[in-house]
DNA sequence: CACGCGATTCGCT
DNA sequence: GCGAATCGCGTGT
């Protein structure tokens, strides 16, 4: 069980604690889990990268809330991203890129239509996918419910770099994951 | 109220 | 490696 004051700390010292941590999902019968082994911080209203830095609005409202809550976003019309709010007062959160499957592993096949089995949860869009996640969880906390983050194995080696994708805020390394994991994207 | 585009993914040229 | 898919948000009229 990860605890919410795990989340009131900062996003980047946050973000490179959880990788190991497990995603837990339950969908009526079933439990998928699976490891975080990629995930990135965004500091919120004080980074250009984050939907906060332009201040409140409708869909980001949730990230000037309270830390510990699970903010979800459609991306590309397409994709949801899975996040956690963090640090207190700092509008922060920490984006989850990539895990690998722990359990439940025919249920995940099930959600992703592809055969490459290191493709099922290699990607922050992929994985929602494959765990049922969608913006019905936005502001659930993530100590509870049926979807949470619970404390897995501690992880000895970490890696960082610029965080992916974004088009402002590439400069500061904050993308972090577990090197050599086959299910960290690109 | 119209418009441009994004913390991506997948399939095909 | 490139481009389409797809839609809600944020901005500006």
């Amino acid at each position: 069980m990860m605890e919410k004051e795990f989340f009131e700390e900062s996003a980047d010292r946050v973000a490179p604690e959880l990788l190991g941590s497990l995603i837990v999902r339950k969908t009526g019968q079933e439990t998928v889990k699976g490891k975080i082994v990629e995930i990135e911080a965004y500091l919120g209203k004080e980074d250009p990268g984050s939907h906060a830095f332009n201040g409140k609005t409708d869909r980001n409202k949730l990230m000037f809330d309270t830390y510990g809550k699970i903010y979800v976003y459609l991306c590309y019309g397409l994709h949801h991203m899975f996040n956690v709010t963090a640090g207190i007062e700092s509008t922060g959160a920490v984006l989850v890129r990539a895990v690998e499957p722990v359990e439940g592993l025919e249920k995940i096949k099930e959600n992703r239509n592809v055969q490459d089995f290191y493709s099922l949860t290699d990607g922050p869009g992929k994985l929602t996918e494959a765990f049922e996640i969608d913006r019905s969880f936005n502001g659930e906390n993530v100590s509870e419910g049926d979807l949470r983050i619970e404390k897995g194995e501690t992880v000895e080696e970490v890696k960082k770099s610029g965080r992916i994708g974004i088009s402002r805020g590439k400069e500061r390394e904050l993308r972090f994951y577990i090197p050599g994991n086959r299910f960290v994207s690109s």
